[in-house]
DNA sequence: CTCCTGTCCTGCCGGC
DNA sequence: TGCCGGCAGGACAGGA
């Protein structure tokens, strides 16, 4: 799925397309996806002009100048296409959802997968309820800092790799850039969180946050379904180090150790890592 | 509480 | 060529 910089990716992307212009119609093609769309969401929103588009995590949030907004979330394989003009779209399968926008614009979301999350919320409490209320730092705010990462993990009985994909500890980060992040911070994916030192994370977190910057200066990363919001690919892909390059060799190591990426399965996800250069720390067994 | 597994859904790729 | 299993960027419920 889209993951912090794809969302950002198509966020930067709506901003011209739908801000402080007028919804003029929804069409809703279908509205069961991961979790129906609210019921009377075209009625809320039809009519009314989006004042603000704000990405927390991997969600979108557009609020509207009548006290209503909708939160989207792109799930494993949502997509967001923009058609200046509504007369070049052509209907395509699994596109679920038309913003008509007053200035001969279309927005359209696709989602083949249907795990994506389109509902509504009142503009004044998006962010007072689940998932929200209970999501952790943007990594790219000053927020997410060594102390507050440490202070989330030092308790936490959980493999690093895992901790990372939790929503609670950080926002944002998924499968790709926690994979990438481990990487550039030299930890081992099984690492227990509890067993990194505060020196260990002070270099995790400007990996996170690095990593996080340059993929959203590439556009994001495309693999199978995303692409930005004017159909071009993401290009941050070519700059993995360890993602999906599994007996590739390791662009850390000396090219005469011959050491290769490996992938394991941690909470049936895969993970990719360098045996060489993210060792495992020995953990002292408590009695 | 915390942690892990399975599940939602479709599409694609590789192996036979 | 076709069929089948495995895998995919996420989140959540339910059970241990």
């Amino acid at each position: 799925m889209p993951e912090l910089p794809e969302v950002e990716t198509v966020r930067r992307g709506l901003e011209p397309a739908m801000l402080d212009k007028r919804i003029t119609k929804i069409t809703l093609n279908r509205p069961d996806l991961r979790v129906p769309i609210t019921p009377g969401f075209e009625d809320k929103l039809e009519g009314a002009t989006l004042t603000q588009l704000i990405r927390r995590g991997k969600y979108i949030i557009a609020l509207a100048d009548n006290d209503y907004g909708f939160v989207l979330h792109l799930g494993m394989s949502g997509r967001v296409a923009i058609h200046a003009d509504k007369n070049d779209y052509t209907p395509a399968k699994h596109d679920h959802v038309l913003f008509h926008i007053e200035d001969g614009g279309l927005i359209v979301l696709n989602d083949p997968r249907r795990f994506g999350m389109l509902y509504l919320v009142e503009a004044q409490n998006w962010d007072k309820e689940p998932p929200f209320s209970e999501m952790g730092p943007e990594p790219l705010s000053n927020h997410f800092s060594a102390d507050a990462l440490y202070e989330r993990l030092h308790k936490k009985g959980t493999p690093i790799k895992n901790a990372l994909l939790d929503q609670k500890v950080v926002s944002g980060v998924g499968n790709i850039y926690a994979c990438e992040a481990l990487f550039d911070s030299h930890i081992h994916p099984e690492t227990q969180s509890f067993a990194l030192q505060h020196d260990d994370i002070e270099r995790l977190v400007p990996a996170i946050r690095d990593v996080l910057i340059r993929a959203i200066n590439s556009g994001g990363s495309s693999l199978r379904d995303y692409k930005q919001t004017d159909g071009s690919l993401g290009y941050f892909q070519h700059s993995f180090s360890v993602y999906d390059r599994e007996g590739a060799p390791c662009p850390n190591c000396d090219e005469s150790k011959n050491c290769v990426v490996e992938r394991i399965v941690q909470s049936n996800r895969s993970t990719f890592f360098c045996p060489a250069c993210q060792k495992k720390k020995r953990i002292q067994k408590k009695r």
